[in-house]
DNA sequence: GAAGGTA
DNA sequence: TACCTTCAACGCCCG
DNA sequence: CGGGCG
């Protein structure tokens, strides 16, 4: 079940102390390439899955300050392809895309741009006044990587399921910080307050970092709710939580009334709605 | 990163 | 050819 | 309705 496919990325809550997962320059690129140098510019291309993957501009510098390189964060997604895709194979990606590194604005691009290879898995999502995009799956590494090289930073899974995206099987508390924060105490105490209803609910929450200073809680659940009652069972949930401690705990987003205080965010539970992957790299 | 439109 | 723009729609909530 | 939020 799945409590198996998220042992990788989700650590048991009470050993939660550091919250990096960072992307380093390895003594050694990712295996399995193959070199052509025509003249000035050197393309190269990675067999995986059996696909060919061309990759391009490995020097580019993504991180200014570390002088990372586009090259880096592919070796960094093919080292923990194998701990990512498991959580994110059955979800539609929205892409946070870099292209000129953290210099440039970055974009986000929820639909697949027709010239991405049909190799690459998508799922339809329609919209609410009609049509519809296609979000890409990353669902095997040869998918990871391609989009690595399509200077995909950060990826953004929606919790729906492909299989059916109005019925999550999983219900989401997003833990969020105050801004510039270095009190870790608060939102820590706060996922050990969730984690204990749950354990009175008889649920399991898998706990997730993300990067930054928040945490995600990732709950499995019965598909049996669209996301209008899972997001009202979080909010009941967020509630008892937020009750009986006002002063570290909210349940208001806006920016202004947080106040200093964790904001439990339940939105996430929406239809349409996306929180960061494991492992996906930060653009800081 | 790549396509498409415009100068 | 060179340069510029586009690439986030959507749900939800609040005032 | 527009705007904040993610
Ligand atoms: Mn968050
Ligand atoms: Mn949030």
């Amino acid at each position: 079940m799945w409590p198996v496919l998220i042992q990788e990325a989700i650590l048991d809550i009470l050993e939660v102390t550091s919250y990096q997962c960072r992307v380093e320059r390895t003594s050694q690129r990712a295996p399995f390439y193959s070199l052509t140098v025509n003249g000035e510019s050197e393309s190269e291309r990675m067999k995986i899955d059996g696909q060919n993957v061309e990759i391009s501009n490995r020097d580019k510098v993504f991180f200014p300050d570390t002088h990372l390189t586009k090259g880096d964060v592919i070796d960094y997604y093919v080292k923990i392809a194998g701990s990512m895709i498991p959580h994110i194979k059955h979800h539609g990606i929205s892409m946070q895309r870099f292209p000129d590194g953290l210099k440039g604005s970055g974009f986000y691009n929820k639909d697949a741009p027709d010239y991405f290879p049909d190799w690459i898995k998508t799922v339809q999502f329609a919209k609410e006044g009609g049509g519809s995009f296609n979000a890409p799956v990353v669902d095997k590494k040869s998918s990871l990587v391609y989009l690595a090289d399509q200077a995909v930073l950060t990826f953004h899974p929606y919790w729906g399921r492909i299989d059916d995206l109005k019925h999550p099987e999983r219900m989401i508390f997003d833990l969020d910080p105050p801004k510039d924060t270095e009190d870790f105490q608060n939102v820590r105490d706060c996922a050990q307050e969730i984690q204990d209803i749950l354990e009175r609910l008889d649920l399991r929450g898998w706990i997730q970092t993300t990067g930054s200073m928040g945490f995600h809680i990732h709950v499995p659940i019965i598909r049996e709710f669209g996301f209008d009652k899972v997001r009202e069972f979080a909010h009941d949930i967020g509630l008892l939580v937020v009750k009986a401690n006002k002063d570290r705990y909210t349940l208001e987003e806006r920016e202004e009334k947080r106040k200093g205080r964790v904001f439990i965010d339940f939105l996430r539970n929406s239809y349409g709605a996306t929180s960061v992957a494991p492992y996906a790299v930060r653009a800081r």
